[in-house]
DNA sequence: TACTAATTCTAACGCTAATTAGAATCTAAC
DNA sequence: GTTAGATTCTAATTAGCGTTAGAATTAGTA
């Protein structure tokens, strides 16, 4: 009875230490790129010192690994919630809208995660690299698919590679990071703006 | 006249390797990041020791400017040539191609500078981001006014946002030398492509 | 209170980086 | 050949990194 109350459950404390760490990491891994971030910045943001970081993760590389990990999972968990509101038998113009709503409400409401992805190309180890590319794979071929159906739908026009469309529209998006500040414009209309001309052009 | 012959001035010596050392810092830089690049590696890829390297720039970081400070000129550089081509009278539209045929062809001829200021956003000091921030300005009121000739011209519809379009199209160029693998296509045929969808659209 | 396990810290290791001073070498002109 | 200047190298300094082992601390349980 005279038992101490547990405030939390040790596994979920732990659970929450790990986030954090991942957290901070992500977020500097984002701002600083791989190599400009100290594991002893990552412990200092979240109040500790850098050799406790090693009860939680394995190295640094595998922090990083987690990091990219989660960012492309956010993201290709945020399209599938979009694409889950529509229809079964959606057209390809409400594929696109899903796609690419979902794709940048990841990308800027999660600005830390996803853009570690893009800012660390070449300076991670090789191994990281490679195991990140696979993960985004999966992803992009459902963005293929779409460009397919676009296809089969006539509304990418004939004379159009639609590969080479997908290459736009991701860019776009992606970019779409580099410049984006929240108050200036909402997600929704961005999404708005670049289908209309993506579909129908500027003019 | 028992007087050896000056192979090359020794100005002109002196040029030739400072080239050769940005040359190859840009490579290493665009390709592995700031940090992640060692003046060892660049001083050995010029066939030199690291210590020399002091001889001709002041600091990694010098170096890194001068590298950020030629990509932008280069870009600029390259687009006004295209512009030149053209009849002082240009339209929006020609105007529009010949912009994204010069700004491809600089990122996508030399990527070794200019990838280096898409990857190394966050990693470098400060003083080193306001001083590449402000070259770009420059350049980039160079798109805005092209921007506003079209929405004068009416080729951009009045319910868009110029300025919205602009990073677009940007983003779409830029996000190039992510993907681009030569031999695919060549450029003028994906400033053909991007054009007539930017103008047009998919359908 | 005492015991135990979980968690964090401390202090050191080996390594590599940027930078520097001075020695060594090369080049051009007399 | 000698000299002076330009260019490169050598070797040392200093600082910071990722990592590790073990001590210290904390928190939960009896």
């Amino acid at each position: 009875m005279n038992q101490k109350v547990t405030q939390i459950k040790p596994v979920l404390k732990k659970a929450k230490t790990r986030k954090l760490l991942l957290d901070k990491a992500a977020q500097m891994f984002s701002r600083q790129g791989y190599q400009s971030t100290s594991l002893k910045e990552i412990a200092a943001a979240a109040d500790m010192k850098a050799g406790s970081l090693y009860y939680h993760f394995a190295s640094k590389e595998a922090l990083m690994v987690e990091v990219l990990d989660q960012s492309i999972q956010f993201i290709s968990d945020t399209v599938a919630e979009e694409i889950e509101k529509l229809p079964d038998d959606y057209s390809f113009e409400m594929g696109l809208r899903a796609f690419m709503r979902g794709h940048l409400t990841a990308i800027l409401e999660h600005p830390d995660y996803t853009t570690t992805t893009i800012r660390n190309n070449g300076q991670i180890p090789k191994a990281v690299q490679i195991s990140a590319h696979k993960k985004r794979e999966h992803y992009e071929q459902q963005w293929r698919n779409l460009m397919t159906q676009g296809k089969t739908e006539n509304v990418i026009r004939e004379e159009l590679d639609e590969q080479l469309f997908r290459l736009m529209v991701l860019g776009c998006l992606n970019w779409s990071s580099v410049w984006y500040k929240p108050n200036a414009a909402t997600i929704d209309d961005l999404v708005e703006q670049y289908a209309d001309i993506f579909l129908n052009g500027c003019r």
